[in-house]
DNA sequence: CGTTTGATTGACACGAGTCAACACCAGTGG
DNA sequence: CCACTGGTGTTGACTCGTGTCAATCAAACG
């Protein structure tokens, strides 16, 4: 499989070879984790930079009485924060949710890439300011949306995300997210995002087959939900366009 | 009045005699801008990085349905997101909600810092950080805490902020915001946002005289809304500490 | 097979939205 | 000086989206 980092990467602008080297050699030290593993929690110093190859994670808070709120799911090609070093204490958890293949960025990869590779380092730049944008539409859609729009537009965006990194068989997807998952992400209770998913079934949207999502109407979706994918900050907001397909692909 | 950009930086490290000169220099041209004015609008193309040195100002985006959510206040010492020119389109709009005061750094001033100034550097990035820090515990609140805990999460986080650049006296502060302007914030109805307001005020929590907003108890108000400042990232989470006043104070 | 984890249901409670009216200013202009 | 205005804050009555609790079902698993 090729190294879903650079694959995603090279959905702004193409990498040099020097660059993918560089990249493939900084993420050759690859860990297998289990389920449910916190890598990092809240109130550590933070190491190294996490880049999932494979699996699904998130980052999480948790509040004192117990409630857990998913603020990012992490899928195959993302990156924990660069230059979280700079803070001296991680004010969130990142975990697991799937066994994942974990490689790790050490703090000097980091700092040589950022002196001495700027193309790279603006790719690393990308990702982090997409990382933003999708926290800030994510306050919208929790602020602003309807739970069933909510979860329509979180589909939505898993779609896009996923087919940048080629794990989107057409409209339909993997996602091994139980529904309390879901729900913690959304911030909804698992009731309520049951009853939303057969709602959502029921008028054609979507289809489970276990744990694959396929979106039966992505059109229908997408206009139900609100969703525009400008700021994902593709190469011009395209979606499901073949030129997004990179060379590796 | 010092510049409270730098102020707001050196909250982390001090900067040298050079960095502090190269900020008031860059940000020396300064406009006057009305309340209620777009800077940047949601698709333009982001042109230099707008600092805010008086007045509140948001980031905010607005649905189909005309619904608007804002996604960050944006108070004096605040600035937009450095290398936000790596994007081809602004995907939310920056709007001041009172009269600012606001300079800008041009892109090549950006560029300039990150490639010959590392200290400077590190300090807008931490800036950035803090951010994307606020943005998720944002979702946090948006998505697990009532409006109660919401509210006086929010009034926390912004007397802390305030006092980083010396804007509040004591638990007292100017917030020069309408309940419609907090409701578009946290996710609420203006009604509600009221009621929310006169219960914090019957639980004697705070006051309003006017636009400036008194906590009468802070250390109660933190503990009802589940605030933890850590992810402010000041000097190590320090709250209303007296060797947090910099040099300039 | 029992056990466990996750999905599903129904009844009920409650937080928050909506709508509509009204009060309270700070301007503004006659 | 006063009527008029528009924006903001306040209230009450009612609706509705979501949460909670608890039971049941289904599928995965040792």
């Amino acid at each position: 499989m090729p190294n879903l980092l650079i694959r995603r990467l090279e959905m702004v602008s193409p990498l040099s070879a020097a660059d993918r080297q560089l990249l493939e050699q900084a993420t050759a030290q690859v860990r297998q984790v289990g389920a449910d593993q916190d890598l990092i929690c809240e109130g550590d110093l933070p190491r190294a930079v996490p880049v999932f190859l494979e699996g699904f994670a998130c980052r999480y808070k948790t509040l004192s009485d117990g409630k857990r709120q998913i603020m990012a799911y992490l899928v195959p090609g993302d990156l924990g924060d660069l230059y979280i070093f700079l803070l001296n204490r991680m004010d969130h958890s990142i975990a697991t949710l799937t066994p994942c293949r974990v490689a790790e960025l050490a703090r000097e990869t980091v700092l040589e890439i950022t002196a001495r590779h700027p193309t790279l380092s603006h790719a690393l730049w990308w990702a982090g300011l997409v990382d933003a944008a999708m926290l800030r539409e994510g306050l919208t859609n929790m602020g602003r949306r309807p739970a069933e729009q909510r979860i329509g537009h979180l589909l939505c965006e898993m779609l896009v995300r996923l087919q940048v990194v080629g794990l989107a068989d057409g409209n339909r997807y993997e996602l091994p997210l139980t529904q309390a998952e879901l729900a913690d992400m959304m911030g909804l209770s698992t009731v309520h995002v049951n009853r939303v998913l057969q709602a959502l079934r029921r008028q054609g949207l979507i289809r489970r087959n276990g744990k694959a999502l396929q979106i039966l109407d992505i059109d229908r979706l997408i206009a139900f939900s609100g969703f525009n994918p400008i700021y994902l900050h593709l190469n011009h907001g395209r979606l499901n366009d073949p030129t997004i397909e990179t060379a590796s692909g």
